[in-house]
DNA sequence: TGGAAATGTTGATGTGGATCAAACCTATTC
DNA sequence: GAATAGGTTTGATCCACATCAACATTTCCA
């Protein structure tokens, strides 16, 4: 499935109507605006920026000043421990925010890397602040948006502290297919962005461990893999692989 | 579990100048403000809650309204999968901030539970919105205590999803010492105030390895284990269990 | 205050996923 | 289109932590 790739030269008019013209303006930050909003709005976003494949948005330590809606693309956030592990701590799509982490402590404290060439629009921070002032349904957009996050963290912490290896695959692919759908994707079929590795390193769980587990899937008939294509075959199966005795 | 059980009546006197006279002051919301800003949030804060151990502050499904500092005491929050297993998410004490997680969907989306007697300051969300559209210190800081969650949510999950089970014990420990310590309590000795199982919850362990670990980072004269009480004695040697080779 | 329930420790054994290893497949590059 | 590198699959083996079990200690409250 190819991404939402519009973006060719896009000139600075097309730019100053970004939000109200955009198609995920139901995704990303605002919702239910007057026409006058949309416009204060329009005056926050004035850059897009092209993030090419391997490229990063932003670095851990670096410091903060933006959010980054995800215009289109694909997105993972890292941590990189001293003696180089590292933790895949999420994946990012189109209307997606990524940056908030940088708020608290005014430098970022992950790595947000382009998993294929992708666009983000730049939300200067301090903009959206005085917006969100003025703007009621912004800052109240905005304070969702951060509040899902922990919320999504916290369904990461239960994947990761309390499932095993099949549960938590199960729940990767159901979540994905589940977010694929709510942008207008296929939610039987659709292709992986990210290597196995990443894949485990997210689940906390080896490469190997996912490779397999993708096969064991494939034997049961829950799902078709061919490399990074991915079909699901069997959703209600998938779902019923989620606290299911380890049997 | 009983009901949110309301505070018994409260000297309103002493409640109006909660945020003015309190000693968290700077753990929690406000920092930086002028007198006639202290006297609008002291006006944000009207009830205090005291919450027993056992009991907890909100539940998940539970329909969201205030967020709640934590003003004295000890509380864990967890998710409850449908098979009954759960996870802890956080350990949480005086100045920390409760309840975000209900923001985004109107509803809480784990349960907060007091592990010891304790007493929380009811902030309500909408009041908060409002005053912190009024107050820029206030957004700002709201902001980052929230980002701070985010933040502190990614740590969790480095630590769950790349950590062996002597690294996250040393972790967590090192991480309690660090928050005593800067709430003006002894780094070298305290008392957990959560059991084992709890522990393990958290970390993704169960509680006999937890046990062992404890009695293993004992033998290495790291610490002193005597059932709740810890006394680190050797930082540095916890700080070098992190990041070491299995050996 | 006594006795039951909850919590904690420690030992013996089992196992899910890690690790090590070897092919294989696919995309890129020159 | 051959060479190379990155990514994937699969098998064999290992081990960190889980599980099962027995007992010790503390807490709770009737």
């Amino acid at each position: 499935m190819s991404a939402p790739k519009l973006a060719r030269v896009i000139d600075i008019h097309a730019l100053k109507s970004a939000c109200s013209s955009c198609s995920l303006r139901e995704m990303c930050l605002p919702i239910g605006l007057s026409q006058d909003e949309i416009d204060k709005l329009d005056q926050m976003v004035y850059t897009r920026k092209r993030v090419k494949r391997g490229d990063s948005v932003y670095r851990s330590e670096e410091k903060f000043g933006s959010l980054y809606a995800v215009r289109s693309g694909f997105f993972k956030t890292t941590l990189v421990m001293e003696d180089g592990r590292d933790q895949v701590t999420g994946f990012h799509m189109a209307g997606d925010m990524l940056g908030m982490d940088g708020i608290g402590s005014d430098q970022h404290s992950c790595n947000a890397v382009a998993l294929e060439d992708s666009e983000v629009c730049v939300i200067p921070y301090g903009r959206l602040e005085e917006l969100s002032r003025e703007v009621y349904v912004l800052q109240q957009h905005f304070h969702k948006v951060m509040s899902r996050e922990i919320v999504r963290e916290h369904g990461v912490m239960l994947l990761l502290g309390s499932m095993r290896a099949e549960e938590r695959l199960a729940a990767f692919l159901l979540n994905l297919a589940q977010r694929f759908t709510s942008r207008g994707y296929s939610a039987s079929e659709f292709n992986l962005r990210m290597t196995r590795e990443e894949i485990g390193s997210f689940l906390g769980l080896k490469l190997e461990t996912v490779s397999r587990t993708f096969s064991k899937f494939q034997e049961d008939g829950l799902i078709g893999v061919q490399q990074k294509n991915i079909r699901i075959l069997d959703s209600e199966g998938l779902k019923s692989v989620l606290g299911r005795d380890p049997a």
